[in-house]
RNA sequence: GGGCGCAUAGCUCAGUUGGUUAGAGCGCGUCGCUGAUAACGACGAGGUCCGAAGUUCGAAUCUUCGUGCGCCCA
């Protein structure tokens, strides 16, 4: 026996039931080990941050993390799926803050970094316990207890390695990085938290003269904001395809410089005009020297000049560039350069240190403290705070008659999100830089060999990304991070890096371990991993190569934890210090998988750690520099990666625990199950759609394809027990995973040739399934995939066990044909739950279990221990297939057309009359009448193709085909085509092979591939009408049809009351009926052996059954009361 | 301001190299089925495929411009 099925299946339950089973058994573990010596299958974990909590978006990227997998696994593959966790970084930081009710660096210190940093490595597990059960009840496999921990001494000292790689070849440097600068709390705010905290503030907009060297009765005009920048500035940016005019202000008097197109909207502004002198191109300004409105520094080195790499010399300031960001948007069309105060700006700095020779340039202007007040060469406003400034300065330009206008200006200006009457500024910070961009060529390389999905990520998001590559600022003035490997010589300021704490104990004079041993002995539960961090790590000092009896000291920075997260192909594993051997073996990934979000973030730093670390080497390198680090052919780190769309909550915004607009996923589970929403994921959308997150669509995936295949299983399992069906008897031995060829041994199992076609065709529906569903997961296009799964499971439930019920319930136990349905429907559902485990592991492992459980240990205990299934291209027919397609298509018609005359399919017609457009099925169709007979209730279903009486013929040119020879003739034999007889059409195709028209560029000559029939019902008929079918229903009456119509009623009515007095499958009954029509009793008589067998009833009386309750029915206008009682066995 | 993407039925989404009747599910309406049954099936209504121009014999699909939205970056 088949366990049996529940009638109110739970599907939530039956999950909670194979989580145990997979526990219990280690299925994942066995499936992973069963795989060992195969090729392997390599995926990253990207590592997730157990910092918050995870949320539905989270669900579809873990969804598909485990699909892939999966999938490969069964086909052979060794997929070892290692887990992993984010750790570090400022939100971890922030979260603490909010804890102790603190913000700034300031108050972290005072609170103390260590003490800080104790609680920050606690904060990263706050939410850990939901991570990880979501993980496993949503079916992900991976290896939570292995996990990759950021903050872990192996993962940070492999960082660390790499680090040294990149230090030692000269790839890490120190210069300024312009920060958007929170002067008040002296730190420095990220992207995200400067863009919360934009406002519309009222700024002075200020246009100021400044004359140039050699024509001080010419000045250029210059706009700004920022009124304290001025005395910092030291170029002005003009757009050298701009064109500029050369203008006399009539009423101020002097010349001025402006961008022709702007002039005179700037002279109304000012309320003044401007008489044109001359047009000047922006090229031919640039080199042209000024004096800047401030003399603080031009005072001593305004003649200042440096040597040009290309030779010559030029003045290192205060001259005109050139620069593409230049535009009339707003301004003047030339701008004020002051490059410490703006990220823009100091580019245009370091292109011009770029074409001096070294040390010979332009040096940064920054006379501003990090708490925003000038310093010393600003004499006037020493100690002022810069925007309080801004009022003063304008005064005094007024004064020097400098100021050319003056208004003010409303614009969005970011302040700071936690105190915000704080305007930021933009700041200069010293800061590590990777030198990125010597590795362009090669990243862009690398990139064009993943196989990126959707494919537009690769030349276009990605791409254009990489293009637009600078170095990447690696250093943050935090606590909670990788510390940044590189010792300071205190005396000559040389440095070096360290690629592990080992490393570092063998330094000559090591000092300041003891601050790790002081902490552990006060907190004896103190992880280990602690002591590479800060502040342990700060505390350690040794004797400097570079000078005696110098000290190297660390520098204070932790690294930007992208870094952390792009190295997990190797820190994952220790490497180089460890795991050399698992690293060799798992790089690159094949597969790998986030959402949008990470393509600037962690997809970045895997190829570009990995192309610097990696690839074949920077050309402008020595060779020998890294000798054994393996070299990599592209791509790498990863072939494959899926870009995930992003989610949106119910009401279309962002995904928000406080919008609570969507449900938490625990709560999901268990109202719908985690193969519900594997399914909605999976099955609805390309995964790299963005997709609001809808409950309803998840709920609907259960009726939508698991209950339809449930039910399918359900009915195979109610029947198989009545007939006591086995297909473990006579198979001997290891029954494994049921193969074929096993099967093929079962009793009474007859190869599918032999037959029925309908088991024959959903035979072959199943292998064409199966093929295309492993073409398309092959391909890591998980959609289609499911549409053909969904298709089958369709196919299977509503044409292949609809149409063959009655072989199930009726004929001896042993009958070879009830035998062939059982083989076949348990071949199926066999194959089905190996088809989709990899998609709802849950549904096929409750029904690998259930179907397999006769065979006790002989067969394989789960289905994810099992093969993807293969097609049999012997067993496919594509033909059969088209037929069959046809005939269901056939079939709905009838039904439609039954629909139009108001007829219910209990009511028997005489005939139905089909006509096709060809002869190419009608035998086949012809054989098959009974069948359509008795879908669609008609006692005889008759083809043809000569339908003229009941249909017109319309004959349309096959475009595709017709459409390159003709061109544009095409319309003209679409009309003719459209007016000519079709019927008349046809005969010339037949009797000549082809058809002629006289075009008026001349005779043209169509075949029958040329054109396509359609058919159309002519009015007046009860028909429906497809693309090259009609079919027409007589819809004639006898008393016969009719008073059979009123038996099939009366057996459903019996049928209700069945159910109503809860009788089992194979109850017997008795029936009673009472009724006044002898008309109705004739027609009960004359079908009686129908209404038995139909209801399993022994004997009918035209009476009253004693002690049975009445139910008043009316059957064809007829009054009737009926009787139904359960015969109980008389044994 | 720049880059990328999206826009198709009331809703959520498909739509394969351009081919002439644009699909699915849900919802809605009508009907049916009843030995899978607190399920299920059929049929129907519902679309200027965001707008405009262009290429083409032919455009939801290709090109350009515009509009709206999203993400990333300024």
């Amino acid at each position: 026996m088949f366990p049996s099925v529940p009638q109110d299946v739970s599907f939530p339950r039956l999950e909670h039931d194979v989580l145990q089973f997979w526990k219990q058994h280690q299925i994942y573990e066995q499936s992973l080990r069963q795989r060992t010596g195969r090729p392997s299958f390599v995926f990253y974990e990207g590592p997730p941050t157990a910092n918050g909590m995870p949320h539905p978006g989270h669900c579809l990227t873990r969804a598909i993390k485990d699909l892939f997998p999966r999938y490969k696994t069964m086909r052979g593959y060794y997929c070892e799926r290692k887990a992993g966790w984010d750790t570090h970084g400022l939100p971890v930081e922030v979260e603490v803050c909010k804890d102790l009710g603190i913000h700034s660096k300031e108050e972290i210190e005072q609170y103390g970094v260590e003490p800080f940093i104790h609680r920050c490595q606690q904060s990263v597990w706050r939410y850990m316990k939901e991570w990880e059960q979501l993980t496993e009840r949503l079916g992900f496999w991976i290896h939570l207890d292995e996990a990759y921990v950021t903050y872990h001494a192996s993962y940070v000292e492999s960082v660390w390695w790499s680090l040294k790689q990149l230090f030692d070849r000269g790839l890490l440097y120190q210069g300024h990085k312009i920060v958007w600068w929170w002067a008040q709390g002296g730190t420095a705010l990220s992207s995200g938290e400067v863009g919360q905290g934009y406002r519309q503030v009222a700024d002075p907009s200020v246009f100021v003269r400044f004359p140039l060297t050699d024509d001080t009765d010419t000045s250029l005009l210059v706009w700004t904001t920022t009124p304290w920048t001025l005395p910092s500035n030291q170029f002005v940016a003009v757009h050298p395809d701009l064109s500029y005019a050369v203008v006399e202000d009539v009423r101020q008097g002097g010349k001025l410089i402006v961008a022709e197109v702007l002039a005179e909207s700037l002279a109304a502004k000012a309320g003044t005009q401007f008489r044109l002198l001359d047009r000047i191109n922006g090229s031919k300004l640039v080199g042209r020297r000024y004096r800047p409105p401030f003399d603080f520094f031009a005072a001593e080195s305004y003649d200042q000049t440096g040597h040009l790499k290309t030779g010559g010399e030029e003045a290192v300031a205060w001259r005109v560039v050139a620069a593409d960001f230049v535009t009339v948007d707003s301004g003047t069309g030339l701008v004020h350069q002051a490059p410490a105060f703006g990220e823009v700006d100091y580019e245009v700095l370091l292109r011009e240190q770029e074409r001096f020779l070294p040390g010979e340039g332009p040096q940064l202007i920054c006379p501003v403290a990090p708490d925003g007040t000038f310093t010393d060469p600003v004499e006037p406003w020493k100690g002022v705070w810069v925007k309080d400034a801004d009022k003063s300065i304008v005064r005094d330009l007024r004064q020097r008659g400098l100021l050319w206008h003056q208004e003010q200006v409303l614009h969005d200006y970011p302040f700071c999100w936690r105190a915000e009457d704080d305007p930021l500024i933009q700041y200069p910070r010293r800061s590590w830089f990777i030198r990125t961009t010597r590795f362009k060529q090669q990243m862009l390389e690398n990139n064009r060999h993943i196989q990126w999905l959707p494919e537009h990520i690769r030349d276009g998001r990605f791409g254009n990304f990489l293009e637009s590559n600078v170095d990447w600022a690696l250093s943050r003035e935090r606590f909670w991070g990788t510390p940044l490997p590189i010792w300071v010589c205190e005396a000559t300021g040389q440095m070096e890096a360290v690629a592990s704490y080992a490393e570092l104990l063998q330094k000559p004079g090591i000092d300041g371990t003891g601050a790790w041993e002081t902490a552990k002995q006060q907190y004896p539960d103190l992880p280990d991993d602690l002591r590479v961090h800060k502040p342990y790590i700060d505390a350690i000092t040794y004797d400097s190569p570079y000078q005696a009896g110098a000290r190297m000291r660390r520098v204070p920075e932790v690294i930007d934890c992208w870094y952390d997260s792009g190295a997990m192909p190797f820190a994952q594993w220790g490497y180089p210090h460890q795991g050399q051997e698992r690293f060799q073996q798992q790089f690159p990934a094949d597969f790998i998988s986030e959402a949008l979000d990470q393509t600037r973030g962690w997809f970045y730093s895997l190829l570009a750690i990995s192309t610097m670390l990696f690839g074949p080497g920077d050309p402008t390198e020595s060779n020998d520099s890294d000798a054994t680090t393996p070299h990599y052919p592209w791509p790498h780190p990863y072939r494959t990666c899926i870009v995930l769309g992003l989610m949106l909550g119910e009401d279309g915004n962002k995904m928000s625990k406080s919008k609570r607009n969507y449900r938490e996923p625990g709560e999901i589970f268990e109202r719908y199950g985690a193969d519900a929403l594997r399914w909605y994921f999976f099955a609805n959308q390309a995964p790299w759609t963005s997709i609001r997150y809808r409950e309803q669509a998840i709920k609907e995936s259960i009726p939508e394809f698991l209950l339809r295949l449930w039910n399918v299983f359900s009915f195979f399992v109610i029947y198989a027990n009545i007939d006591g069906f086995d297909p473990s008897e006579r198979i001997a031995g290891d029954a494994g995973q049921l193969a074929p060829d096993v099967l093929a041994t079962g009793r009474g199992y007859r190869p599918a040739d032999q037959r029925s076609e309908i088991d024959r065709w959903i035979l072959s529906e199943l292998h064409r399934t199966t093929e295309a569903v492993i073409e398309r997961m092959d391909a890591f296009d998980n959609f289609p995939a499911c549409r053909h799964l969904h298709d089958f499971v369709d196919a299977l439930s509503n044409w292949y066990v609809r149409r063959n019920r009655e072989r199930f319930w009726s004929g001896p136990v042993d009958s070879p044909d009830k035998l062939d349905a059982y083989w076949t429907l348990y071949e199926v559902l066999v194959t089905t739950a190996k088809l989709i485990a990899p998609f709802t592991p849950f549904l096929a492992e409750t029904l690998w279990r259930n179907l397999t459980g006769m065979f006790h240990s002989r067969a394989t205990l789960s289905v994810h221990l099992c093969d993807y299934p293969v097609p049999d291209s012997r067993v496919t027919d594509s033909l059969l297939s088209q037929r069959m397609a046809l005939l269901r298509e056939i079939a709905s018609l009838g039904r439609a057309a039954r629909a139009s005359a108001k007829l219910k399919v209990r009511q028997p017609l005489s005939r139905a009359e089909v006509v096709l457009a060809d002869d190419r099925h009608l035998q086949w169709l012809q054989e098959h009448a009974p069948l359509l007979a008795i879908e669609i209730n008609v006692k005889a279903v008759e083809f043809t193709t000569e339908g003229e009486e009941y249909i017109r013929y319309k004959v349309v040119p096959n475009f595709k085909r017709l459409g390159p020879k003709l061109g544009k003739n095409m319309p003209k034999v679409k009309q003719m085509l459209e007016q000519a007889d079709g019927a008349e059409l046809l005969r010339q195709l037949e009797q000549q092979g082809r058809v002629a028209l006289n075009l008026p560029d001349g005779p043209v000559e169509l075949s029958s591939e040329d054109i396509e029939v359609r058919l159309q019902a002519k009015e007046g008929w009860t028909a429906a009408q497809g693309e090259q079918t009609v079919v027409v229903l007589s819809v004639e009456l006898t008393p016969e049809l009719i008073q059979e119509g009123w038996v099939r009623d009366l057996v459903r009515q019996v049928q209700e009351r069945r159910k109503a007095i809860s009788c089992d499958y194979t109850d017997r009954i008795a029936v009673g009926l009472a009724t006044d029509s002898e008309e109705l009793r004739q027609a009960i008589r004359q079908h009686a052996e129908y209404l038995q067998g139909e209801t399993l009833a022994e004997s009918i009386q035209f009476d009253a059954l004693a002690d049975t309750e009445p139910v008043q029915l009316e059957i064809g206008g007829h009054p009737l009361t009926l009787y139904v009682r359960r015969i109980v066995p008389s044994q």
